[in-house]
DNA sequence: ACTCAATATTCAAAAAATGATATATAGCAA
DNA sequence: TTGCTATATATCATTTTTTGAATATTGAGT
């Protein structure tokens, strides 16, 4: 992966791309309607920040029928699986990403369950 | 020390503000004048860089006569000092930060020696 | 084939970050 | 005080990033 350390901070320089990071490392993936919802959000400039986390190669995705989910890639080297973990873990009880992670978990029609 | 993720990453979005944090991070200390040297930039584009670090609550600075010396701030959050640590020794062996050490050591009449 | 739902992309406008230049401050030394 | 050096700050023009709105794509269902 072609990851160097000015993408990655560059790239996580945005609000909700952070948020975004974080909360799809919290729970393995999520589909573009659910970041919609819990970030509120229009939904181009939701597609817009996945594709740039996913153009650095910080995300890979995955279509399922009408949705597309996203995940954090799993090869990328490892100081930077860890940069995520240390972040994600060191933001997990603060605001606005604890906020994130209950109302997504509050999200009814989730897909995956039924749609979207 | 108010420092959110936020804050974070974004004063480290840009080029020279990563390259001068992990610079310091690996020597403790530096002047504004050897980033100068080191870094190839202006001084006030330097110093304005710096007064962001600072301001977003990483860096502190001593003045010692003339030379104002800027270090990490040791009252991070933990999970702050180690993103720092992750990203410094994961860019330690790679292009520009290898080179910019390099360069550093390589510098005549750095200051503490004698003078700018 | 047609239609609908989820997501992606394009493009112009608005907003934010950056750098050049000039100027200001602060300390030292004569 | 004056003058010099290192650093900081202000202003303005430029570049980059971001957004809103419209449009395109892709797959599922009929």
């Amino acid at each position: 992966m072609s990851v160097d350390a000015d993408t990655f901070f560059s790239v996580l320089s945005h609000p909700m791309r952070l948020r975004s990071l974080v909360l799809i490392q919290q729970t393995d993936e999520l589909c573009v309607c659910e970041l919609t919802y819990v970030l509120d959000l229009a939904q181009p400039v939701i597609s817009r920040h996945l594709a740039q986390l996913k153009h650095a190669g910080l995300l890979l995705s995955r279509r399922q029928g009408l949705w597309i989910y996203y995940r954090v890639n799993a090869e990328l080297p490892e100081w930077v699986k860890q940069l995520i973990e240390v972040t994600t873990s060191g933001v997990a009880s603060t605001s606005p990403y604890m906020d994130d992670l209950a109302k997504l978990k509050s999200m009814s029609d989730r897909p995956n369950q039924n749609c979207c």
